[in-house]
DNA sequence: CGCGAAGTTGAATGGGATCAAAGCACGTGG
DNA sequence: CCACGTGCTTTGATCCCATTCAACTTCGCG
């Protein structure tokens, strides 16, 4: 078993829905053998309104989605993970409805439009793939939409820990262990809060025993008091004193 | 010309996508003839989860699109007039995405997915009015959730108002009456409010001279003094007392 | 080691929610 | 025609959750 690579594993393919079309991927050598890009954190993919060429699947790391309104407001509007594919818009759009930004060492292929759309006329499991992806995206816009709406702050974070678990867990990770590449004010534009409530619900779910939070590595605990939380919004009040001896499991290797 | 009709003005289908293929529009006898619906006030058009078996494009009336999670939190996600089309998802999923609801007396087509899949395939002009609609659909969706993430009350009802403003002068009418066909719990409902407060907003809007309201009739007087308040949210602020003579307009017709 | 960015925690404030009570429009039936 | 009931709206008083402001700690990196 070779030593653990930086904080996520290697580039993964074996989500993206370009797979059976791409040599990377497949080996295949008349496949197609798309470009790759490489971001560092803070590096900008692409920028919301500016033309759209490409479309961009993640290999490895992470990036944020921002959007910004037509009166300058922005907020955090999703975060992307290896598997997905960042600007899908441009299948049928001219411009990009969002900006990009990478949160970590990012690894993406690129591949451009004039590529894209005789594949997607031409593979109907391609084409499906991608539909899916388009509506998984915007149910959980919607469900978003719902929670900032009308869920109070814990609601709102329980819901987003839920997610980024079953996204790991979508990807066949197996330990419980995520790694938050995103900053807690990331985290709070996305949810509609603000820093200070994401740090000190942090505090309260792991003084609860729902999680076990160290900076940015963050292991569920108790998914189904989390899933309460989620579903209630009071299942998490007060930081009960945790009395005397009890043993927690250790600290986040 | 004729006694005016109840509320909202007849049948119109001059910005319907598919017109152009529609007999009750164009007139054209080789055409489809699409089935239409009748709904009164309260009437369910369809519910999220069950299949779609067509698209809607609504005539004459209104409604509204209500959205629940998947543990039974409910938000209106929408409000959709003559010229828009409910259950476009239907062309590319099997089940509908959220229920939609009439808010008055509402006549709409229905068009099967039988017949609009051969439409999309042949004919680009359509094809390219449907993505255009489902990406205005995406865009104001966007804009939502950064209002209800991070703009306050005030600056999110002026947004609803002017949308529907915007809207209502896409459609060709001149003179700035809207019609509310929506209640107040609705309106609170989609902007992620409560209704009192939606009240006193409006009322507030109307002390300061943006808008003069009488139940379910609007007028804007003051485009950019609500444009304002969307954009700052504090441009309306204590509820001056009107000093003394200000003969302001008079009351709705 | 020292600096800046990110995170934690506390105390005070405020905006919107909640609770409560009238007021108003509209349909229904006497 | 008017009395009545019901649902929607308005307005007021109070409360509470999240924001704001501020101080301090921790981490990452030159």
């Amino acid at each position: 078993m070779p030593p653990q690579l930086s904080t996520s594993s290697a580039p993964c393919c074996t989500l993206c829905p370009f797979r059976p079309a791409c040599r990377l991927a497949c080996g295949n050598a008349a496949s197609l053998m798309p470009r790759t890009v490489t971001l560092r954190a803070g590096d900008v993919l692409y920028i919301q309104g500016r033309a759209a060429r490409a479309v961009y699947p993640i290999r490895a790391g992470g990036v944020k989605q921002v959007f910004e309104t037509g009166i300058g407001w922005r907020q955090v509007s999703g975060f992307l993970q290896p598997g997905d594919v960042c600007g899908l818009e441009a299948h049928e759009a001219d411009a990009h409805d969002a900006t990009v930004i990478a949160l970590q060492d990012t690894e993406c292929c690129a591949i451009a439009v004039e590529t894209l759309r005789p594949m997607l006329r031409d593979d109907p499991g391609i084409r499906a793939a991608v539909v899916a992806m388009q509506r998984r995206h915007a149910r959980r816009q919607a469900e978003l939409l719902v929670a900032i709406g009308s869920m109070k702050a814990a609601q709102r974070l329980a819901m987003l820990l839920l997610d980024l678990a079953a996204e790991q867990a979508r990807r066949g990770v197996a330990d419980g262990v995520l790694t938050l590449a995103m900053t807690r004010n990331d985290i709070a534009s996305y949810l509609g809060l603000t820093l200070e409530t994401v740090s000190r619900l942090l505090s309260r779910f792991g003084a609860a025993g729902l999680i076990i939070v160290r900076q940015r590595k963050l292991r569920i605990v108790d998914p189904d008091g989390l899933a309460a939380v989620h579903a209630d919004g009071d299942a998490v009040a007060a930081p009960a004193p945790p009395a005397a001896a009890q043993a927690g499991p250790p600290a986040i290797p």
